[in-house]
This record gives C-alpha cells, structure tokens and sequence, in this order.
DNA sequence: GATGAATGAGATTTCATTCAT
DNA sequence: TATGAATGAAATCTCATTCAT
C-alpha cells in the first residue's frame, strides 16, 4: 500500500468530551435499533471513538445503559418542572407543563423513546430504579396539593391519577411515532383539555 | 462420570399440540425475560419439546414472535369485544369495557405484558402491523360514533380520544405491575370514572 | 460459489467422545503453548469440534482448566503408585516408582509439562489445589512409614524429604525437555541412586 | 460531574530512574500476577511512570520481560557465587551457597518467584536463553572439579548431578511459598544435608 | 416427525501499543 | 521527554439455527 490508493477509511471527526458523544450516539442508536439490537462498535462508530474507548468511560454496557437512562430522566425532569411560578392559575400550570411535554417529545424524540423503551428495562439497576422513583415525587405532591385545594377530583388516588394522565401523554406521543395518527397543534390543545377533564371533571 | 446410568433428566411430558405448547410456553418466557433475553433452547424446554421441534412449525425466531403477537392481539381483541350488546347504556357499555380490560390484565398478564413489549417492535413484520391497525379499526369506529351520537365530545379526534383512553389504561397496569401501586377495586372505578370524563367531559 | 471451486475447508473428522476429544486437545495445546497463549478457537480446532461445542461441555476456560488440570493429576497418580507390592523390598519399590516417574515423562510429556505448567496457578479453583493435597497424602504416608522402619533418614521431616525428592525428579525431565542435557538410561539409574541416597544415606 | 475540580488522584511520586523503576515494579507485579496476568497499565502504575513511558525504556512487553529476565538470573547468580572462597573445605562452601540460596529465596522472594515463572517461557528470547547457559557453566564447572578431586560421586554426569540438586531446592521454596509445608531452620539444614548426600553418597 | 448436540457468526470485553499533547 | 487517553485486533463467550440420528 505505497502507492496512491484511494483504499482510505475516512478518518474519524475529533472529539473532544468523548463521554457525552458516547451518550449522545448512545441514546441515538438505542432510540433507534433498541439496547439489544445495537452491538457496541456500532455505539462507538456513531460516538466517533473506537470500540475500546467506550470502555474507558463505562465499564460494561450494562452500565453504560444505566448512566445514559439516568441522565435522560433526568434532563426529562428539568424539562419538565424548572421555573415553574407557583403562582401562575392551575389551569395554565397544567397547560404549560402539557406543552413542555409535547415539546420534549418534538424535540428530543430519541430521549423520550429511550426512555420508554421496555428494551433496557431486565439491564436497569437499583440506582435507575430508585432515580425514577425519586423523580416521581414531586410531581406526586403537585397532584396531592391540586385535590387538597380542590382543583382535582377527590375520589382519586393521586398515584393514580398520575398513572393514567402520564399513560395517556405518552400512548398520545407513541401513537404519532408509529404511524397512527399525525398531531395538529389542535389535536395537542385538544388532548391537553381532555386531560385536564381526566384531572378535574 | 462413571455414574451417567443414574443421571436422568426427567422426561419430557409428552405434548400432543406442539404448535400451541410453544406458542403458550414463548408467551410465558418472552413475557418475563423479554424476547432478547430468551434463547430458543428455553423456549423449548418451557415448551416440553426438542429445540429443532420450534423450527418446524417457526421458520424463525422472528416469525415465532409475530405469529405469537397475532395471536395475543386477537386474543385480546375477542376478549374486549365479544358479545357486547349494542343497546346497553353507553356508560354501562363503557364500564363493562373496563372491567374487561381489567380482567385480561389480571387473568392474563403474560399476555398484557407481551403485547406491551417493545422489545419486540424491531421484529414486527408488515402483517403484524397490518393486524394492529385491524383491530383498532372498530374501536375508532366506536369513538366515532360515540362522539355522533353527542355522548363522547366532539372538540377531539376520535384517533386522539382513543390513544389517551388506551394510554391511560395500559400505564394504570404498568404502574401496578412495575410496584408503584397496588389497585384495589376502589381505584379501578375511581380510573374509570376519570377516563370516562376524559371521554365526555 | 457455484462453480468447481477448491476453495474448500477440510472437513472435520467426525469425533464420538467430544468432551474426551477437547480435554485431550487441550492438553496438548496448553502443554505447548501455555493456557494464556492458546486462544479457545484453536483448542476448538485442535479438537475437531466448534468454538461453541466447548462451551457445552466447560462452562468456561477457567473450568475447563480446571477439569483438564485434576484429570491429568489423577492419572498421574494412578499412573505411579497402582499395583504397587507393598511386600516388595524398599529399594527396588523405590527403583520401581523412579522408572514409572520416568515412563510417565516419557510417555505423556504433555501431561508432564502441563502439570508442571505455574501458568495455571491463577486459574486454579479450590478443588484443584483440594486434589493436589490429597494426591500428596500417600506419598508422604509412605515416605514416614519408611522413616519409621528405619530405611530413610529420620533427621529430616517426611514433608520436606518429598519436596526434595519430587523437586530432583521434575528438574531432571524439565532440564532434558529444554535441552539442557539428554538423558540415557545410565543417567536416568544414576539419579534414581542419587535419589536413594538423599533419602537414605 | 461538575465536581471534577476536586477529583484528584494522588499524584504521582517523582522518579529518577525510570528504567529500574519499571524493572522493580515489573518484577513485582509480574511475580505477583504473572507475565499474561497484568496489563501494561497497571506495570506502569506500579512503576510510578506513564503506560507510555514504558515503551521508550522497552521496545515491547516481550523485550521487558526478557531484559527483566535476564537482569534477575545475573542477580541471583552473583548472589550465589561472589566471593566464594575456593580454599573453604568443600562442605562448609555447600553449605555457604546452601544457605544463599535460602537467603536469595527470602530476601527476594519476587525475584525467585518470577525467575520460575513458566509463565514467561514463550517469551523467551535467544539472549535470555543463551544467558541461562553461561549462568550455569561455572556452577557445571564446581561439580566437575569436585568429583575429580573425589569429594563428590562420579558414577553420575555433572549436569545431571546439578539438575537434581537444583529441582530440590527450588521445589522445596515452592512447596513453602504454596502452603505445603512451613520451614524452620532445622529443616533447611536438614535439607541440606540430604542435598550433600544426595552429591557425594 | 422429533430431537438436541453441534455449529460458527457475532456479541461483549480486554489490552499491547501508539501518538497528540 | 513523558504522558495516558485512545485504539482496534484479538480474546472469551452466546445463541439462532441446522442436521445426523
């Protein structure tokens, strides 16, 4: 090979911070091929590293899964609640928190995917597991405080409640994605009342 | 290893339906371990027949799961669907769907769980897809006449109304299964009534 | 692949006892090249079964080993001290063993160099290291069964005798297997009476 | 991770001489683990020098292991030979380079350790091999002369004489160094009386 | 037809070596 | 010169599928 060959592997881009390009491609390529259907050198190629590096980082995929789940439900969650003025009417609370939602699925499709992949759910350990409960709570107290001041129905756990409004997003988000149905900005609107029905009727 | 005469498995229990016994045995093993965490040898021995058995009647592991998805869709169709009395009050309609639902995640959530999967979405086939759709057909017929008749509300798309209903049932049962309630039977109505003025509110 | 292409693997001889068949390869394979530098597809090769095969009969390396390891010893034992005349007079019991020590370098290097191989050692499992005492313990029942009758030297722990005896014989074959001398049969009954003598005289 | 401003590792304590501080920590980590049983990495760490560093004292780990080799025979060997009295009546010199090479084995059990590392075997190169040889001339050349002049047997070729008397000692550290037995002085002065026996019977 | 031992492609992970800083 | 993060070839091990019995 000393001649002019063209036989180049094209030369990988350089990468500065190589964790989060790994979690990056991470979360792209699990998004996309499922935990199990993604091999590591595909994770690496997508991340612009070699296979070994990832190992540097993380020491299993196992792991890996782990840190990435963690991070997501944790950008999820800032999402979600930061600055929110507790003052603002629950009316528009409730609308402004929907929107966020749909915005988070617009904009980071693969995270909200990931995130509800069942895919990864035999790989997730006690610290993602405690993470997502954690992660819960305050949401929980927000939907205790709207019954107690009356504004949400009382004859309804408020776990419960919780269960079927966050099903409903996410089935609402599902459903788009794979091909069911296509939102108009109405359909969301629509979706965000009927909701708030489910919470207050 | 002199005494290999004394080293019996036990015998395999002879199996007169092996289609159906590998089809009742994937849904039990893919249902807890997921379909990428099940090699086909423990398919098998859940089964109670050889491993090259599955290939005579599966061409593949793909096929095994779609098939198996099919059938458990359509199962799940027949068990919410069947003999419903068109002239029932539509709230009673409506609970008796419910609770049908309820039932078939309780008696059957192996079922519920394998349905709800996404584990398996990468290998759904065309025909699966096909049968998915199918099916909810006259459930979105439901909606929309439902919503004709002026009980359900007419500011939401039927397809709209249908994914949050369908989303909020399935998370209800996720949450209880996942541990993060237990539903008494209080609960259930509670949920129901919610999604009922989700439906009409 | 079409055409009368020669590109073809030799096929692989068919083999009955396949667990016989990779224990016996591996033998001989580590024996050469140590465990840490025979990679498992080549054991597989040298075996005449796939790289997969081994995995049903060894859970792993380590265990494979291991299994090669305590086999190898047992014969070894068997090997020197089966049928032995207890009757016969001390010396030529002595010069009896000595020969067989010598037949089994002889007539199984690998087994000799594989045991003698240290590269093992961190694979060894409490089992091993278990075999390798109680192995030990009828040699040095027969080593202090002599000191008591007054025909080896009593100035001189049994234990510490038959380290001295063994190590003399182990250096001897290893310093013929690695060229340093080539033994004749002279030498061979010279050391043996050396021997005699360290523990006699 | 915004904490990385306090993440330090200890750092690491300067050296002079990188060489013979790989050398050192080479040996021990080697003796501990084996040649195949540790990284460069961790060779590195142990020498307080950078992975890198290694590679511009060493072309390869191979090199490393050889010159290591090498450098712990010539040790051993001075240690053994210098200032060896040739006017010292024989027995008492015996049992000078007796006690020697119990002190060698103590002082330095690493260094013992690793010398009789099969373990290394493959690695060897010509020079490392050829050293062996030239180590062992002068110590053939003794037992030659001390059977001319009688004191020793002469119904025994003096390499295999020396082979012998080698295998016992060394085994007999072994045997200590792996638990088979705990020596006391008396041992070792018993054991190196057998070993005269062994020479001169 | 039924079996399950056998297979080898492919997955995860390690580590000797390089090279930008 | 010294470094250690980065690399990818190669090791160990898994599992969907086949095929001789």
């Amino acid at each position: 090979m000393n001649d002019h060959s063209t036989n180049f592997k094209t030369p990988r881009p350089r990468v500065k911070d190589k964790r989060g390009a790994i979690l990056r491609a991470s979360l792209k390529v699990f998004a996309e091929g499922g935990v199990n259907g993604v091999p590591m050198p595909v994770v690496a190629e997508a991340a612009g590293v070699g296979t070994g590096t990832i190992y540097r980082y993380f020491e299993s995929k196992d792991v890996l899964v782990n840190e990435l789940f963690r991070e997501e439900k944790l950008a999820l969650s800032k999402h979600l609640y930061s600055d929110l003025d507790r003052c603002t009417p629950p009316r528009e609370q409730f609308s402004i928190v929907w929107q966020r939602l749909i915005d988070f699925a617009r904009e980071q499709p693969d995270s909200f995917r990931f995130i509800e992949l069942q895919d990864h759910r035999p790989y997730l350990d006690d610290a993602s597991r405690a993470l997502e409960r954690k992660i819960l709570a305050p949401s929980l107290a927000h939907y205790r405080s709207m019954q107690k001041k009356g504004i949400y129905r009382r004859d309804i756990r408020p776990e419960v409640l919780m269960a079927l409004v966050w099903g409903a997003y996410v089935n609402l988000i599902k459903a788009e994605r794979d091909g069911y149905l296509t939102l108009t900005q109405g359909d969301i609107h629509a979706a965000r009342d009927a909701s708030w029905n489910l919470c207050t009727a």
